[in-house]
Order: structure tokens, then C-alpha cells, then sequence
DNA sequence: TTAATCATGTAACACGTTACATGATTGC
DNA sequence: GCAATCATGTAACGTGTTACATGATTAA
């Protein structure tokens, strides 16, 4: 149940909309986790149903309605709650499912070429990722500010994570093209 | 579709039934994918539904019969049409979603002994997660034989890939841990 | 005698994805 | 005039998890 309580985590700070959470997310969290908007919106129902939220309607003139949401006290318990017992995610963490090593895995049936190309795909994915950092830590200056800057260093333990995984990611994708590459010209030296 | 797909790839090679595909994925795969056994079955079933396979009934006196699972021409074509087509694996490969970062972004909730404790038990899986791979290598040459030897370096590039990332998270968990104990000891001189 | 291995499944639920719908306001 | 932003959702489907059931054989 991590989606709920990252969002649990989120309205700690404030009380938010469903839309003001999917664009956190996809702001500031997408390195560590990616929803659907619709996923927000139906994790925001059964939360409020469970009474870890409650949510006020606020209407505007200018811009459509909005639904903000806030914790209750039973939120703030669960949050807790989670937050001490880590139960399976940190044996999980290493582990989980990865399609692309699953294909990679399976590359015997497809071409030489084919593979690598898809390793440059890969590798270009690696470095737009860690590109993304540099906006990464702006947010988390920019938000680590007041009630929130104790926050700030775990924040930045997580990104740097990030960054580390991507930066090793990206040495394995060069590396495994250049193993590919070489032994493709061995093969062709020999016919 | 990455599981279903894995279980085409395994079949491949040869027919299986969903306890030999279990055990192949809890063997070799682990570093890569999990799947449940129960969703092994229920997978191997829409396969065959939408004919991908077919299974034969094979009885034996002194075992529990079971049902052999092969590949059809149209598996084979989805394997391939899957290993041609990457799509969005690729893009997603880095970011996905990962419950242990998200319990370490809002750590901030609880108290730093507890977070560096998490991260312990983290470095030790870390430890746990690498150790893993002497099997995973060993599985690698017992099985890169005859038909099987050219997939063997695509099988040793993905174990690579698993080790090389789990090395950065061990290094990573080590970093952090120093980091938490001697902010910490500041605070400490402090008072 | 107890645990492990072999072998297959069902049912219910939780979580994630895709496609679609609506409609005003603001900036280029 | 067109795209982006604001804002919320429904429906259907696909995938992953948990709990449970059955029962023989074999090795410690």
C-alpha cells in the first residue's frame, strides 16, 4: 500500500488536492514512484472511506471546483504506523520486476544489432535520467524551507540514490554495448 | 506483458509445466522478476486461452500428474513480435516505483535511530542481494550448452547488471548510514 | 514423525493501466 | 485559433498478492 501512504506523506505538509498530489508526483517523485491520475483519485476514495482523509469541496469562480484533502488523526496514526514497520519492502527493494533485463534476458531469439540498438535506447534513457536530478535537488531546496527542513536530508539521501543507480546504469549499458560490439567483430573475423 | 512473455521465452527452450516455470523464476530469475505460483497457473491459462500454448496432460504413478505446456507458432510469433517491439520497458526501466525510497523520503516522521537502522537491515540485504549472484552464474554455465550457448552472454549481461546495481546500493547505504550517525553527533556536541 | 518436494489450482482482493468525458480560463 | 493549465472523475481491464485446499512420496 505504498501509493496511500505517500500520499499520507504528502498531506503531512498540507492539505492538498488529488490534482496538486498527481502533479507532486510527477514532479518531484517520479524517480521513486509513478501513478496514473485516475489511480490518485481512487486511492484519495477509498482512504477517505477508510477515514484516514477528509475532504472539503472548494468552490472558485475562475477555475473549476476543487476537492482539497487533509489527514485526520487516524491518518497521521497510519502514516506513523507504516513509516515503523519497513515489513518486505527492503527485501523487495533490490529484487522487484524488471521488463527490460526480462527482454534483454531473452535477446538469444532477435537479431545482434537489434539488442544493441536497444542498449543505446537504454543508455539515452540513462542520461535524460540523470539529467532530471538537476531539478531534483532544486525542488528539494526549494522546498526544504521552514517546518520542512528537516526533511531535507532524507530527501536528498533518496535522490542521491537516484543518481547513483542511474550513473552505474549508464556504465553497464556502455559496457555491455562494447562486449556486443566486439564480439560481433570477432564473429566477422572469422568468416 | 513482461510476465507472460517471460514464460514464452522460458518455453523456448523446451516445454514445461507452471511448477517447473515456478521454480525456474524462483531459481534463476529471482534478480530480475517474482511472480507468485498461483499467478503462474493463471497466466499459463489465458496464454492457452488465447493460444499462445498448448498443454498436454502427462499421468505418472509414483508423482502427482501435471500438465506439460508447449509453445504454439502463434507464442513463437508473439515472443518475437515482443523482443522487436521494447516500447515503453525501456523508459520505465529507471524510474518504476520503489516502497523502500518512499518509506526513506518521508523518514523525516520518525526518529533518525530508526531510519539508520532501516538502512542497516537495507545494507545487509544489499549483501544478501550480491552474495546471490555466485548461484545465478553457476546456473548460467550449467545451463549455456548446446543449443542453449548462444544466449549465454545476454544471460551473463543481465546478472551483471543486477550485481553492478546492487554493488552502487550497497555503497550507497553505507554513505547514508555515515552521513545520518554524524549529523547526529553533531546535534549531540550541540547540546 | 516431520519437513520438503512434487503438482495444481480457486477465490477474493488490491493495485496499476488505458481510454474516455467534461469544460472554463489563460497565454502564445 | 490552439495548446496548456486547472480539476475531477468513471469504466473496464490487466496484473500482482494473499489465503486456502489437496495429497502422495521421500529424505532427515
Amino acid at each position: 500500500m505504498t501509493l496511500k501512504h505517500g500520499i499520507l506523506g504528502l498531506l503531512k505538509a498540507g492539505a492538498m488536492t488529488g490534482y496538486d498530489l498527481d502533479r507532486t508526483f510527477k514532479k518531484s517523485l517520479s524517480f521513486l514512484w509513478h501513478a496514473q491520475t485516475s489511480q490518485i483519485y481512487r486511492e484519495l476514495d477509498t482512504m477517505e472511506k477508510r477515514g484516514w482523509v477528509v475532504s472539503e469541496r472548494v468552490v472558485q469562480d475562475d477555475k473549476p471546483n476543487k476537492r482539497v484533502y487533509s489527514l485526520t488523526q487516524a491518518g497521521v496514526e497510519e502514516l506513523q504506523d507504516w513509516l515503523s514497520n519497513p515489513g518486505k519492502d527492503i527485501a523487495d527493494a533490490l529484487t522487484s520486476r524488471n521488463p527490460f533485463l526480462m527482454r534483454l534476458f531473452f535477446s538469444g531469439e532477435i537479431g545482434e544489432e537489434q539488442t544493441v540498438l536497444m542498449l543505446k535506447k537504454y543508455r539515452q534513457e540513462c542520461i535524460a535520467f540523470l539529467a532530471s536530478f538537476e531539478d531534483v535537488y532544486q525542488e528539494i531546496e526549494r522546498s526544504a524551507r521552514g517546518e520542512l527542513a528537516k526533511e531535507k536530508k532524507y530527501w536528498a539521501l533518496t535522490a542521491r540514490y537516484g543518481e547513483m543507480l542511474g550513473q552505474t546504469a549508464l556504465e553497464w549499458a556502455e559496457e555491455s554495448i562494447k562486449v556486443l560490439k566486439e564480439e560481433n567483430e570477432h564473429e566477422l573475423s572469422k568468416n
